[in-house]
RNA sequence: CGCGGGAUAGAGCAGCCUGGUAGCUCGUUGGGCUCAUAACCCAAAGGUCAUUGGUUCAAAUCCAUUUCCCGCAA
């Protein structure tokens, strides 16, 4: 790229619609090598027990960089001031708003979304976390063009990765944010010229990855031990898995699969403790629960909360609800 | 003023209700046993019981205060 290039992408009006940490190297990115001319984020949100207003990520890369940072509490209402800035292309990551057609229309470049699944696999704002969760080997970025649907529109570009049985959502949300930067550096320069591809997605292979809800959080041992396994990683270091011990919530943040098999026992009760952890049955096996945090405590290794409950009475033989 | 739990040795906990010399499981250090060991046995070190004040002959324990940590909910 010589420097005519680089003067006429600085001539580029676009607005960067996101939230969360995910967006954070992708809009860092767009703004180290076309610039952004406007940021939009969700309001700042109460957070926390102390119910302190807190900026998005995002908010904070604009304030950094000093750019303009708008927050309409409904988008689908105050899109007006976007429009007035005359976009030349939209770029939006976890957003968290449906966006209006009004604004979709609105660029002459479009409206492109960077979206962390191998699409139509996991539509939806939880996609990283069911990919783990679903038991997926692999999993992706897709850029695409946005329409009024859901995740549905057009694809431009994919790039896939594996996924490892050591991976975490947190892992992979990191792996799955610089890729998606790359992916979204390298695509730019065709969606500009009008190179790029455009395929339709396949409406009949489509599935969801939506929001996780407390539900999702509740750790189920009638199921297999892989599962249980897929669901506890999928969901640390956010929000995390929980079970019921003693009657109250104990998350549940990391595991390993265990290789005793008693079909005797219940699903969901102790059957071995080890150097590491302790050892639940599940409709297949063994889960071994090696990181935990009681309610009101701190996160700590499954050891130190088997040390501290021995002085109670032996964990083996209670069961996990 | 959204609801709630917690702060006791390096870690995790018990003791508090019914005040009277601080305990458990680990870890650490030293010793022993063993061909050997992360296993087993013995021993030791390590705590102004989060802060401040009050009640009392006496406070980890009862009362009040402050700070910090966390779960839920949003």
């Amino acid at each position: 790229m010589n420097i005519e290039d680089i003067e006429i992408n600085k001539e580029l009006k676009i607005v960067f619609m996101g939230t969360p940490d995910f967006a954070v190297p992708i809009l860092e990115a767009l703004i180290d090598k076309y610039g952004v001319r406007a940021i939009v984020t969700q309001p700042d949100k109460e957070v926390g027990r102390e119910r302190i207003l807190k900026p998005t990520p995002i908010k904070e890369v604009g304030i950094k960089h000093t750019i303009l940072v708008l927050q309409p509490k409904k988008i689908k209402e105050e899109y007006a001031e976007i429009v007035a800035l005359e976009p030349d292309l939209i770029v939006t990551c976890a957003y968290g708003q449906i966006i209006p057609k009004e604004l979709l229309e609105c660029p002459r470049l479009g409206c492109i979304n960077v979206h962390a699944s191998l699409l139509p696999k996991l539509r939806g704002g939880a996609p990283i976390h069911r990919a783990i969760i679903n038991g997926f080997s692999k999993t992706g970025i897709t850029i695409m063009y946005m329409n009024e649907g859901m995740d549905k529109g057009d694809i431009i570009t994919q790039r896939e990765i594996p996924i490892e049985d050591t991976d975490t959502a947190e892992t992979l949300h990191d792996k799955l944010s610089i890729l998606g930067r790359d992916l979204l550096m390298d695509t730019l320069p065709s969606i500009i010229d009008g190179t790029n591809t455009r395929t339709k997605q396949e409406e009949a292979e489509a599935t969801y990855g939506f929001n996780i809800s407390r539900e999702d959080e509740h750790i189920d041992f009638s199921k297999t031990t892989r599962q249980v396994f897929n669901q506890i990683r999928g969901l640390n270091s956010w929000p995390g898995a929980y079970t019921i011990y003693e009657g109250k919530i104990l998350k549940v943040w990391a595991s390993r699969i265990g290789s005793n098999y008693d079909p005797i026992k219940n699903n969901g009760e102790i059957i071995n403790t080890y150097d590491d952890g302790f050892g639940v049955k599940t409709s297949n096996g063994e889960i071994v629960i090696t990181m935990v945090q009681p309610e009101g405590k701190k996160k700590m290794p499954a050891i130190d909360f088997i040390n501290g409950e021995r002085n109670k009475g032996s964990m083996i033989g209670k069961i996990l609800r």
